[in-house]
RNA sequence: GUGCUUGUAGCUCAGUUGGAUAGAGCGUUUCCCUCCGAAGGAAAAGGCCGUGCGUUCGAAUCGCAUCAAGCACGCCA
C-alpha cells in the first residue's frame, strides 16, 4: 500500500537521522508512533505524516524535525515537502504504474491482504425463530452477515456461516396453537384468536398461517389427535419459507443448527453439569443459578428453572460451547441491539468453563426503521408488518442488499422504501451500477465499427478486438503513461481499495465497502467527463481504455463482495 | 433508576487509532452534450460537530457532567 510505503520511508529516514545525531535528544524510534493521514488540502500532497508527536522526544520544534527527517529520505520519483510539522507526499509515476499493473496481474485477488493472521471463524447471524416470515430487521443481519462472510473469506479467513434455529420452546407451541385455529377456520368452524390482549400473546394472529392451513388440509382430512403434529408441520413449513428467501437474497449458510437437536443430544444437560462442576452454580428458590456476576455480568442468571426445565440461556451457552468444541478460533455473532443484555452472560459462561471469552465477538446491530412518505413506521412484529420478502419484491435484491449494508452497524438504519424504489437517481446502488455499465459501454464502443450517418460509409472500429484483448491479457506498465497525469486521483482511489479491504475486514464494518464503491464510481464519472477515452491518438486511447478496464475490475470485485450485480448495460 | 447505542449542513450520513481551512450525497442556485450512456460532470451557497466543564502544544474524536432519541433490564424465547 502506498501509504505504508510512505510511512516506511519516513520511519527509515528517522532511524538514519537519529544515527546521524540530527534529531536532538531523540535516541530511538518506536514503531507505531507515526501514522499516515489524508491532507486536508489535496494540493499539499496525497498523503501526510505529522511529526509533531516526536517533538517531546527530540526537544525540537516540529518543522525542524520534519526538515531533518526529509534529508534522509530515499525519495525515488516521489515528491516530499514540509509544511509546519507535516511531511507531505506526492505519489510519483512509478507507484501509479505499479498500481494499475497490480490490478491487471492480480485481477480477482487485487486487494487481498498479505502476511496477515488468519483464523478459523464461525459467523452466526439471522438465527430467527421458525415461526413466521422474516421482517425487515432480519434483512439487515442477512445482508451484513453475508457481506462480512465474503469479506472475511477474501481476507484469508476460513469462514463457516451458521444459522441457529430457535426451534425449541414455547413459541413452537404458540405456532401450533395458531395453526390449529387457522385450520379450524378453513374447516368452517366459528373460531378466532382471543381478543383479550394477554390471551392473544399466546398466538401468532398474522395472516401468514392461512396458506399453511390450506397446505395442511391438502394432505390431511382434519385436525390431528396430537397438537405436536401441527407444531412440526408449521415449523417445517416456515423453515422452508425462510431458507428459500435467504437463497433468493443471495445469503448462503453452511449449516442450519437446530436448538432442538442440542437438547435431544444431551448437550444442554452436559453443559449444566459442566457449569456445576465449575462451582459457579448455586440453588435459590428451587432453581439453579449461574453466578455470572463473578465474570462481569450485572446479576446472576437462572440456568435451570424450579420446574426442572432449562432456560433459553442454558441452551445458548451449550451452543457456544459446542462451537468451541468444533474447533473454531473465533466466534462472530451478529445480534440485534435488543439482545445486548445477553453479551455479558454468554461471555461469562465461556470464562466460567475455562475458555477465553474474547474468542466470542458480538456485533450488535441497531434496528431498522421503515420510512414511508417521510414518516417512521413502527415495526409491529406480528401485525401489519412489512416482510423482508415484500421489501425485496418492491425494490429488488440489489437495492435491498446495498441499503441494508451501507450504514455503520452502530446506527439505526432508516430504510426509505419510497426512495429506494421510486427515485432511482437518489439511490446509491444505481449510481455505482451505472458507473460499471458505463465502463462496459465504452469498451463495447471501442471495438465497434460504425456507419457514417451522411455517407453511409463504414467507419472502422477505433481499436480491434485483438488489440483490446492484447491490452487486457498482456498489460504493460508503460501503457498507462500517456494519461497518468489526468488519471492520478482515479488511480489513487483504485489503490485505496487495498487499505479499505484490510480496514473493513479488521473492524468488521462492511459499510465501508459501500462507501468506497460510491467514491470510486464518483472518481470514474469525473474522469469520464474530463477525458475522452476513445480518440485518434491511439496510445492515449489505449492508456485510458486500460484505466477503464481497471475500474471495471475493481468495481466488479467490490460488488462481488456485496453480492450486488454489476450490470453490463442498464 | 441502571446499562448499551446514537446526537456533525435543510435531509441522509462520512470523518481511518487526538492534527492543517470539519467532508460527501440528496435538496437549492448557476453552468457543461454536433462527440464514448446527461441515470453523468463542474461550481456556489449552507456548520456553536446536542450543551457545559476538563485532559494538552492541539479535541467532532479522550474523561466527567448534562439534555435528547432508540433499545434492553423475566424462572419468555
Amino acid at each position: 500500500m502506498i501509504k505504508d510505503y510512505f510511512l516506511n520511508k519516513i520511519e527509515n529516514a528517522i532511524k538514519d537521522a537519529i544515527a546521524a545525531g540530527k534529531l536532538g535528544e531523540m535516541k530511538e524510534y518506536k514503531a507505531g508512533t507515526l501514522n499516515t493521514e489524508r491532507p486536508k488540502n489535496s494540493d499539499f500532497g496525497d498523503f501526510a505524516i505529522n511529526v509533531s508527536s516526536l517533538a517531546r522526544f527530540a526537544r525540537m520544534a516540529p518543522p525542524q524535525i520534519a526538515n531533518a527527517i526529509i534529508e534522509f529520505v530515499d525519495k525515488e520519483d516521489n515528491e516530499y515537502n514540509v509544511i509546519g510539522g507535516f511531511i507531505n507526499f506526492k505519489t510519483g509515476e512509478k507507484l501509479l504504474k505499479e498500481t494499475v499493473q497490480e490490478i491487471f496481474q492480480k485481477d480477482k485477488n487485487f486487494g487481498k491482504p498479505e502476511n496477515v493472521k488468519t483464523e478459523k471463524i464461525i459467523l452466526e447471524y439471522v438465527s430467527a425463530n421458525p415461526t413466521g416470515p422474516f421482517h425487515i430487521g432480519h434483512g439487515r443481519w442477512a445482508a451484513m452477515g453475508s457481506v462480512l462472510a465474503n469479506l472475511l473469506k477474501f481476507y484469508g479467513h476460513d469462514v463457516y456461516q451458521e444459522f441457529y434455529i430457535n426451534d425449541a420452546g414455547s413459541q413452537i407451541q404458540k405456532l401450533g396453537n395458531s395453526l390449529k385455529i387457522r385450520i379450524q377456520q378453513e374447516l368452517g368452524e366459528d373460531v378466532d384468536f382471543p381478543t383479550d390482549e394477554v390471551e392473544r400473546k399466546n398466538y401468532y394472529p398474522g395472516d401468514y398461517l392461512i396458506p399453511v392451513a390450506k397446505k395442511y388440509l391438502e394432505t390431511h382430512k382434519g385436525l390431528p389427535d396430537d397438537i405436536q403434529e401441527l407444531c412440526d408441520f408449521a415449523k417445517e413449513y416456515e423453515e422452508k419459507v425462510q431458507r428459500d428467501l435467504l437463497e433468493k437474497f443471495r445469503v448462503h449458510f453452511d449449516n442450519f443448527y437446530s436448538e432442538l437437536t442440542l437438547h435431544k443430544s444431551g448437550k444442554v444437560d452436559e453443559c449444566v453439569q459442566k457449569l456445576k462442576n465449575s462451582g459457579k452454580i448455586y440453588q435459590k428458590d428451587g432453581a439453579d443459578w449461574f453466578k455470572s456476576s463473578d465474570f462481569g455480568d450485572d446479576q446472576d442468571r437462572v440456568i435451570k428453572k424450579a420446574d426442572g426445565s432449562n432456560t433459553y440461556l442454558t441452551a445458548d451457552i451449550a451452543y457456544h460451547i459446542d462451537k468451541l468444541e468444533r474447533g473454531f478460533d473465533r466466534m462472530i455473532n451478529i445480534w440485534g441491539a435488543d439482545h445486548h443484555g445477553y453479551v455479558a452472560r454468554v461471555k461469562a459462561s465461556i470464562e466460567a468453563l475455562g475458555d477465553n471469552p474474547d474468542k466470542l465477538e458480538i456485533l450488535l446491530g441497531q434496528l431498522v426503521n421503515l420510512v414511508v412518505n417521510g414518516n417512521e413506521v413502527r415495526m409491529g412484529k406480528r401485525k401489519n408488518m412489512v416482510t423482508l420478502e415484500d421489501l425485496i419484491d418492491e425494490v429488488g435484491v440489489d437495492a435491498t442488499r446495498f441499503w441494508m449494508s451501507m450504514r455503520n452497524i452502530d446506527t439505526t438504519l432508516d430504510f426509505d422504501i419510497e426512495l429506494a424504489k421510486t427515485n432511482s437517481d437518489e439511490n446509491p446502488v444505481f449510481y455505482v451500477q451505472y458507473a460499471h455499465a458505463r465502463a462496459c459501454s465504452i469498451l463495447r464502443n471501442a471495438v465497434e465499427e460504425k456507419l457514417d450517418t451522411e455517407t453511409g460509409a463504414k467507419i472502422p472500429a477505433p481499436i480491434t478486438k485483438d488489440e483490446l484483448d492484447e491490452l487486457i491479457n498482456s498489460y504493460k506498465p508503460e501503457t498507462i503513461v500517456p494519461t497518468i497525469d489526468t488519471a492520478k486521483k482515479l488511480i489513487l482511489k483504485l489503490e485505496e481499495y487495498k487499505s479499505m479491504i484490510k480496514n473493513s475486514a479488521e473492524t468488521r464494518q462492511v459499510y465501508t465497502i459501500c462507501r468506497y464503491v460510491q467514491e470510486l464510481a464518483g472518481e470514474f464519472h469525473s474522469f469520464y467527463n474530463a477525458n475522452r477515452v476513445i480518440s485518434e491518438d491511439k496510445d492515449l486511447m489505449k492508456s485510458r481504455l486500460a484505466l477503464v478496464i481497471a475500474v471495471k475490475k475493481v468495481l466488479n470485485n467490490a460488488l462481488d463482495l456485496l453480492a450486488v450485480t454489476a450490470p453490463e448495460r442498464m
